[in-house]
RNA sequence: CGCGGGGUGGAGCAGUCUGGUAGCUCGUCGGGCUCAUAACCCGAAGGUCACAGGUUCAAAUCCUGUCCCCGCAACCA
């Protein structure tokens, strides 16, 4: 049987609409579901919508909408945009499905039984005239942030969650398993933010309807992110505890944005304590983009739409370029300049271009038919095994989710795919007959190793991969069995590629 | 003493946790090659690793202090 592997991205908030950083957590997950795949994991890809809450209510009431027909609305924008940029997520779940609806009461009701759930009076600043609960630190001077009248501290009942009881198994179990929250230095923001000290979470709100309601008490609704959070086990079919669920959970990887990094290693994890379950294995916080240098936001209208990214750049290129710039867990710069450097320099001089000239040269010297390949010189040993030991590399980077890395280690053979081009010199090979073999073991070690790099490839750029294939005679998708060396039968038809990343000569704007 | 991030050859970055010849990509300059998308390969120039002290046989890396830059209403990955 196949090991399972269960990699999550966020649900994202149905009050917005999608951009370059949720289409960033998604890609990524995305890869690496793809590369997981590749290797022989049985995968299970997880992404959705959050539907519940004040905004949406708010938003759809101001539309004249309904919130269903507001969230229908935005969620088939996210759907739309996951098929362009080529996305294999397995499942997408909607807060606002009756599987989810009946897992988040279950989850509820098994905690209450424990004895860890309570009814209390919850403390905020109300803003009348918006009708809306702000939090401490959200006001201005304790003026409503929306309208800027003054606010005043009211009081509503409120379900209470007891996390202050987890702290100390939840700071062990940090301290124990140091793979739990990546990168390190977000781990260690956690620990000093447990240790300063858990409270109870406040898990119900009674001043809107737009949520699941709290079983037995249907004034309250659940709040946010015990809603939320619970998407991870009731799209695998809890409260049953068979099937997906006992298949995947407790879940490899759960991808996230660095802002939501508490929400997914403190209270997550004191949820699932307290319901008796496992927690996540991993929970992985990627950094921020800046857009042309500056902080992405509504009010510059800098916000990058990756639909007009995808049609003016080509949906590889946005793989490529998102994964391979920046640092999986840094911060990074998104531009156009920099994006068509790496078009042009990476894609289309470096991998495009060493498919382009040697098909071109197959052409040329054999009429495109690949020959049995001779004896191995040094330097084809030496290329043979880099090629061999990028396999590994990539692996290792994928263990760190390090896909720039990885990325870079595929660009080594690539790089040296080149080099060995000029070294061994084929034209001149071709002057004198009696280097034909020769020549024809130089082609079968160029294509050859073209054809694992493709195979890895197609975890990044499915469809480039896909292409690449297929002009090195592969009909079928890239599979493990791709990943050794010799696969490529000689007597096999290759044709001359055509580029498959043209250059792109305009300027950056 | 608000919090966080950062200051490394022309640009963008890695390296700092686990001190030990300063590395990568792009750009520039020179050379090579001609199979290829004026692409590819080789070589060179270019950095007192913000500054000042300290620890050490040895500091970009550890310690102390200083200066400078960026972000910090909400939404949001």
């Amino acid at each position: 049987m196949k090991p399972a592997f269960y990699v999550t991205t966020p649900i994202y908030y149905v009050n917005d609409v999608p951009h370059i950083g949720h289409a960033y957590t998604t890609l990524a997950a995305d890869v690496l579901a793809r590369y997981k795949r590749l290797m022989g994991f049985d995968v299970f890809f997880l992404t959705g919508t959050d539907e519940h809450g004040q905004k949406v209510e708010k938003a759809a009431t101001a539309a004249g909408e309904t919130p269903l027909e507001l969230a229908d609305r935005v969620m088939k924008r996210f759907q739309s945009l996951w098929e362009k940029l080529e996305i294999s997520n397995t499942d997408f779940i909607r807060t606002t499905q009756e599987r989810h609806k009946k897992g988040v009461a279950a989850m509820f009701e098994r905690v209450v039984e424990k004895g860890d759930i309570y009814l209390g009076e919850y403390e905020d600043w109300y803003c009348t005239p918006c009708e809306t609960f702000w939090t401490e630190t959200q006001l201005i001077d304790f003026k409503c942030p929306d309208c800027n009248r003054p606010t005043e501290k009211l009081k509503e009942e409120s379900y209470f969650f007891r996390m202050s009881k987890y702290q100390e198994q939840l700071l062990a179990h940090i301290e124990a398993n140091p793979e739990f929250i990546q990168p390190k230095s977000r781990r260690n923001e956690i620990i000093s933010f447990v240790k300063e000290g858990l409270r109870d979470l406040s898990i119900s709100r009674t001043t809107f309807q737009w949520g699941i309601p709290v079983p037995g008490n249907d004034k309250h609704v659940v709040y946010v992110w015990f809603d939320a959070l619970t998407n991870y086990i009731t799209a695998l079919g809890y409260p049953n505890e068979s099937g997906d669920f006992a298949k995947y959970w407790p879940v490899d990887v759960h991808l996230i944005g660095k802002d939501i990094l508490r929400f997914h290693t403190v209270y997550w994890p004191t949820f699932l304590m307290a319901a008796g379950l496992p927690v996540p294995k991993k929970v992985f916080a990627h950094g921020w983009w800046t857009i042309e240098g500056q902080k992405m936001s509504k009010s510059l209208q800098n916000v990058v739409e990756p639909n007009m990214l995808i049609e003016k750049y080509g949906v590889d290129a946005v793989r490529y370029f998102l994964l391979r710039e920046v640092p999986f867990g840094l911060d990074g710069d998104f531009s156009h300049g920099a994006l068509i450097a790496r078009i042009n320099s990476d894609l289309a001089n470096d991998l495009g271009n060493l498919l382009n000239r040697s098909t071109a040269m197959l052409g040329k010297y054999f009429g495109g038919v690949l020959q049995q390949p001779g004896e191995e010189t040094e330097l084809d040993a030496a290329y043979r095994q880099k090629t061999v030991e990028m396999i590994q590399q990539v692996d290792r980077h994928f263990d760190d989710l390090a896909f720039s890395k990885a990325l870079q280690s595929i660009w080594e053979v690539i790089s040296a795919g080149n080099k060995y081009i000029d070294e061994v010199a084929p034209w001149t090979l071709a002057k004198d007959p009696e280097q034909k073999g020769r020549l024809g073991t130089v082609m079968y070690y160029m294509l050859e190793s073209q054809r694992i790099v493709y195979t890895l490839l197609s975890a990044f750029m499915p469809r480039t991969a896909e292409k690449g294939l297929g002009y090195l005679g592969q009909s079928e998708p890239a599979n493990r069995e791709g990943l050794a060396w010799g696969v490529l039968q000689p007597g096999t038809a290759i044709k001359k590629a055509e580029p498959l990343f043209p250059r792109i000569e305009e300027k950056a704007e």
